[in-house]
DNA sequence: CAGATAACTTAGCATAAGGAAA
DNA sequence: TTTCCTTATGCTAAGTTATCTG
């Protein structure tokens, strides 16, 4: 049992990157597993309610292996997350002020349960009543509490793999397919408006353009002491901004350093039009450098703003949209016809990675990175030795036959053979230590989650001969199983 | 009409699982 | 078989956005 005064517990986890392990202390806690179990194994069949809308209410139905169903419509789809949080320390990430808080275990008392009106609703633990139980078809929740350190909502919902998580990723493809068509003319429109005579209008054309051309990320107001400082578009300070006339070679260049999501640092250096170079002259005008960037504009009437231009557009859409186009610009640059599976599955990660630095999809350096690094140096050392002794063998046999006066030997061919395919093999581990380097600080795994649409990567395996097991896992085949009828090999994101 | 709330997507990290090497 | 390394998955925090509310 750990028993260390809060104040203790917040200052030794203060510096820790890590998250912190659950802390099992409350007495109760076995007997309220052993309440949560009996939940579980009460078997529930669920079907849809009578009107048909664009969520249903599903439920869950325990199996013996712990993985957990519902049915939807007579479907049995999975359950994502079926195991409530347990108790623990609060570990936010970066400089975060509820750091090292106690998360209480959440009791069935404070658990909303979404079930259809005409299933068997599930049993609480013996001794336990849930908060409430209703039937709201409207939302895709099944079970919802409340967290007591940030005071939000925590939801169980489904497994992606679930037609309805499938069926909502497909449309938010379809809205950045629709802004594709829009686009030229939502860009010349924010063009224009950076000579707008309202500043208001000025900042929204200027905000635009840096979540369109850098993908930034919205960034809505945080309130202070709820949550670690961090910046996305909106929110930009001025002590965020450096103007260059000059730099780089370039001019009119914008340096951008703040912390972001996650409290991920961006840093970016980029020349941009001088009009919005002037722009950001003015805003950062008389200001302090703790004062907002963008002083005239917030989140919402910017997405206002974007829902005028088009049906269902918002600043989110263009990195969805900005992603896929750019997945599928570097795969059409990148891949060679005429290449070997392993060469083309390396230009789809190149691809991907294009995205990720876009996206700013950073990762911390694998702790074994140095190792293996120096493990495959040791290899290309090794092979270059082999390439050396090859050539000196490739010169022997040449030596021999000159003096012979022959031209050609079986011996020749066979060594010229060798050679060549040693100096293949070397210039593959070369770019192999190249992309390691790379690589090292980029996630590749977001952007091919959340913002590739399937279908550009499903047909791409079609067209390139590429097996679509080397592309997505498992999982994530499950996951994109809605993108995989719809894509012939001439899909066009 | 701004701020709060609710519900959803997006995010990186730890670790489990899988596979290669010893 | 055991160990060692990489990849896949689970977890839950941290965003965005639409809607509600006073």
């Amino acid at each position: 049992m750990l028993l260390l005064p809060l104040r203790v517990l917040r200052r030794r986890f203060q510096h820790v990157s890590c998250r912190v392990p659950c802390l099992q202390a409350s007495q109760g806690a076995k007997a309220n597993r052993a309440g949560w179990e009996e939940k579980s194994r009460s078997r529930v069949k669920w079907r849809q309610l009578e009107h048909k809308g664009p969520y249903f209410t599903p439920a869950y139905e325990p199996l013996p292996d712990g993985v957990r169903f519902f049915y939807d419509d007579g479907r049995r789809e999975k359950i994502g997350n079926f195991k409530m949080e347990p108790p623990g320390l609060f570990c936010g990430r970066g400089d975060h002020p509820k750091m090292g808080k106690l998360k209480r275990r959440v009791m069935p008392e404070g658990v909303v349960i979404n079930c259809s009106r005409d299933s068997k609703i599930p049993e609480p633990p013996a001794g336990h009543q849930w908060k409430e139980v209703r039937s709201d078809n409207t939302v895709t929740w099944l079970a919802a509490w409340t967290e007591n350190v940030q005071n939000s909502f925590k939801y169980i919902i489904l497994n992606p793999s679930s037609k309805l998580k499938g069926e909502m990723d497909w449309q938010k493809y379809e809205v950045a397919r629709r802004l594709k068509g829009v686009v030229d003319k939502i860009r010349a429109q924010y063009q224009a408006d950076w000579k707008s005579p309202e500043r208001k209008k000025r900042q929204l054309a200027v905000a635009l353009y840096f979540i369109d051309k850098l993908a930034l990320r919205t960034g809505n107001e945080k309130e202070e002491g709820e949550a670690a400082n961090t910046v996305g578009c909106c929110s930009l300070r001025v002590e965020h901004v450096r103007l260059h006339e000059k730099a780089d070679g370039q001019e009119h260049v914008v340096e951008l350093d703040f912390l972001g999501k996650d409290s991920i640092r961006y840093i970016n250096r980029v020349s941009v039009e001088k009009l919005v170079f002037q722009n950001l002259q003015h805003f950062m005008e008389d200001k302090d450098p703790k004062d907002d960037l963008f002083d005239a504009l917030t989140t919402a009437s910017l997405n206002k703003h974007l829902q005028d231009l088009m049906e269902g557009l918002t600043a989110k859409v263009f990195r969805t949209y900005n992603a896929s186009t750019t997945l599928q610009e570097q795969l059409r640059v990148l891949t060679r016809a005429e290449d070997s599976v392993t060469s083309k599955v390396l230009a789809y990660k190149r691809a991907n990675r294009a995205v990720a630095v876009l996206c700013n999809h950073q990762r911390a350096i694998p702790k074994t990175f140095e190792k293996s690094m120096r493990t495959l140096q040791q290899k290309i050392e090794t092979k270059k030795a082999q390439v050396a002794e090859a050539q000196v063998e490739l010169e022997k046999v040449k030596a021999d036959l000159r003096i012979r006066g022959e031209s050609k030997s079986k011996s020749l061919l066979q060594k010229q053979r060798r050679l060549l395919r040693l100096e293949e093999q070397l210039v593959r581990l070369h770019t192999q230590a190249t992309d390691k380097e790379e690589n090292k600080q980029v996630a590749l795994g977001t952007s091919k989650l959340n913002y590739l649409d399937p279908r550009i990567s499903i047909a791409w395996c079609k067209r390139s001969g590429v097996p679509i097991e080397k592309i997505y896992s498992k999982t994530q085949r499950e996951r994109f199983a809605w993108a995989f009828n719809q894509a012939g090999e001439d899909f066009e994101f």
